[in-house]
DNA sequence: GCATAATAATTGAGTACGCAAGTATATAGT
DNA sequence: ACTATATACTTGCGTACTCAATTATTATGC
């Protein structure tokens, strides 16, 4: 066997973690009633409670293509989790933003993700998580 | 802003960096034919080269489900990169090795998903990169 | 100022999955 | 031995995405 550099095992094992990841953690959002990539989402416009984010800066940060946020968002706008608005300085824009329901279902599902977050990292003890943390928050 | 814990920024910018990435990936594989999860087959075949993989191991081992398993084999098959046999001590399982082409293929693709690899990891040092490979295998 | 090009979003068509149900084989209980 | 249960896949159907093309708006070159 090849000898595999460390940014390649790195890749492919970050790869791998993530499916079995997206695995379990969408057990336990559907109760209520999101999926992983609608967490993330409503994570990540959490992040940003001052300024509302169009809709292809919502694209680039989660890493998916504009259409796939529109298909995202139609539903999630429709139970009245995100509400968009124009931007008047370019009338091409839509806006997004977290509603008052999406914070409140964002907070209520956020403690069991929380939860299986810590459980799945288990295997790592809390230095090692921190480090993993820094190392992967300068990769992203 | 509540102070998230650092298993959960992990198993988030895990995520957000899994769908980054495999944009960039399936990018250097189509010249080849192949997808990134068709490219983890490939390497997860040639990680065990003695011995056949039961389909479902091959499943676990990406994260996948079952089905989703026996979907991506089809064409694989077809164009003969991987090949099928049956197990005479359980004739349920139907077991899966590289043919010659696919281990070919897979040579081919290596070496530009090794760099693109290491384009996508340039933020890290060499040493930072070696911890982070540790540390994933570690989760993984 | 006006044609051209770039950008934000949506829509149509196709692909890659997951889940639930079905089939075939193996294992366990008695 | 014989039923009951578990396992390894496969298939039908629905969903979530991607890519290419389209529309609406904004920026740029002359």
């Amino acid at each position: 066997m090849t000898p595999k550099s460390h940014s390649y095992t790195i890749v492919v094992d970050n790869a791998l973690l993530a499916a079995r990841l997206g695995k379990k953690l969408s057990g336990k959002l559907s109760p209520h009633g999101i999926s992983l990539s609608e967490y993330l989402v409503l994570q990540c416009l959490a992040a940003t409670p001052d300024a509302a984010l169009p809709r292809i800066a919502l694209a680039e940060h989660l890493g998916m293509s504009a259409s796939g946020v529109t298909r995202m968002l139609a539903p999630l706008q429709k139970i009245g989790l995100v509400e968009s608005e124009r931007n008047p300085r370019d009338a091409r824009q839509s806006l997004v933003c977290l509603s008052a329901a999406g914070k409140r279902v964002f907070g209520e599902a956020q403690p069991g993700f929380a939860d299986a977050c810590e459980d799945l990292l288990a295997p790592l003890s809390a230095s090692q998580q921190e480090r993993l943390a820094q190392l992967l928050g300068k990769v992203v």
